[in-house]
DNA sequence: ATCTGGTTTTGACATCGATCAAATCTGCAT
DNA sequence: ATGCAGATTTGATCGATGTCAAAACCAGAT
């Protein structure tokens, strides 16, 4: 199930070196960051903390997908983020709390890469670089957190999957073609979504152009979906 | 219209000393981040900027409300975050970009101080406490944004609208009085509700006890309002 | 005390999206 | 190829919330 080791593959040591945490980090840090980190290998659906729990470690997706998720009084889940390799989640904690605020769990066979919140803490009060990253990885995680308030907000349901095709297709106006990287259920949640309302925004935009078969979703005009 | 001098007011003084940014500071970065500050005055519905434009300086709102917002295509406004006296924003794009996101405007006469985005950039880089200063803020703020995120997608109206009371109450269970600081207008905003339906959720709370009466809002139980 | 402009509430209605159940599809294992 | 389990789609329905319009309310100015 839970398989923890010190080794990364080289895919996986390419993904954690281009995060935002560790990216721009000089020699002597990024060595002292790395000997505060570890790797974890989890199968889907497996728990990786649960909300009210201590927050002792934040974590950076290697490979694979979580989804971070509440749940109301009525036993509901409600995805809040979905993360992806490169994605760093609980960062916030290092400063802002010392419990976990929601509970986080795979959504694939996932790699994570764990880093010591103590550890990491101590490290961004000595290291000018260290602390630069961890402000540009909060930064950008704000920013992407916010647009998701005016997302959820501003569009309906087709818009909001226009867009996330949008964000992956190509910027020219042509045809184009993608493939999702994960299961549907997940982009519903991505998109604060049941499956079924997803389905039907794919069904929705059938009208403009867009065919979806399995995890491959061909535009045919992109153009045409920016003015959805 | 505007008016942007250095005087601060006691108890402008006395909020942005409380603020993430600057109360944990000592004299001399104290002393850089304030000579990098200054006052701006505003009175109602004036832009403070907009999406798109140069982002030169973040703010912290000293007296009065902002409002965050956006807009979509056919020109509805979702508000995204209310600032209240001692919120901080645009302070993500130190590290996050160039450019304003979103739209700010004053919801009422307000008082902000203003400090210049690269200044504070370099300063960072420079002195350890405002580095830490920067991520404490970044990271309540990120916080409560992921909370939002999840009132959005879990709680009713009815639901946030209890919640946003429970925040104000005393913590025991019995009967309790607040007064809104702000219009309800606003409150729907911050909520991400429509004004009617912020209205209709305090009509549906009555049966549970609740008396609104202009700005004063009376709750017979506490207790039972967390179990809406 | 009264007027007045803006805010809030109420009503009627349309729409969106959630939910539940059933049918279909897909990919994987045999 | 065949079968199965899980994923996705579809259908039917319901509830929640946005929208528009009108009435009621409120607060500050006269």
């Amino acid at each position: 199930m839970m398989n923890s080791n010190f080794k990364l593959s080289n895919r996986d040591r390419a993904v954690l070196m281009k995060t935002p945490f560790l990216t721009s980090l000089s020699g002597n840090s990024l060595v002292r960051m790395m000997s505060n980190m570890s790797v974890v290998s989890l199968t889907n659906r497996k728990s990786i903390f649960r909300e009210g729990e201590n927050a002792d470690a934040f974590y950076c997706v290697l490979s694979g997908y979580v989804r971070l998720y509440q749940l109301n009084r009525d036993g509901r889940e409600a995805d809040i983020r979905i993360c992806s390799p490169g994605d760093t989640f609980a960062e916030c904690l290092l400063y802002g709390g010392t419990k976990y605020r929601y509970h986080a769990q795979t959504a694939e066979a996932t790699t994570l890469a764990r880093f010591d919140m103590q550890a990491v803490r101590d490290l961004a009060e000595q290291e000018r670089d260290i602390a630069k990253a961890v402000i540009t990885s909060l930064s950008k995680h704000l920013m992407t957190t916010m647009d998701c308030v005016a997302n959820d907000r501003l569009h309906t349901a087709p818009q909001r999957v226009a867009n996330y095709i949008l964000t992956r297709c190509p910027v020219d106006g042509g045809p184009a073609s993608i493939r999702l990287p994960f299961q549907k259920n997940l982009l519903a949640g991505m998109l604060g979504l049941a499956p079924e309302a997803l389905s039907r925004a794919f069904s929705t935009l059938r009208r403009t152009g867009v065919t979806v078969r399995g995890r491959v979703i061909q535009v045919g005009d992109v153009q045409a979906l920016r003015e959805i």
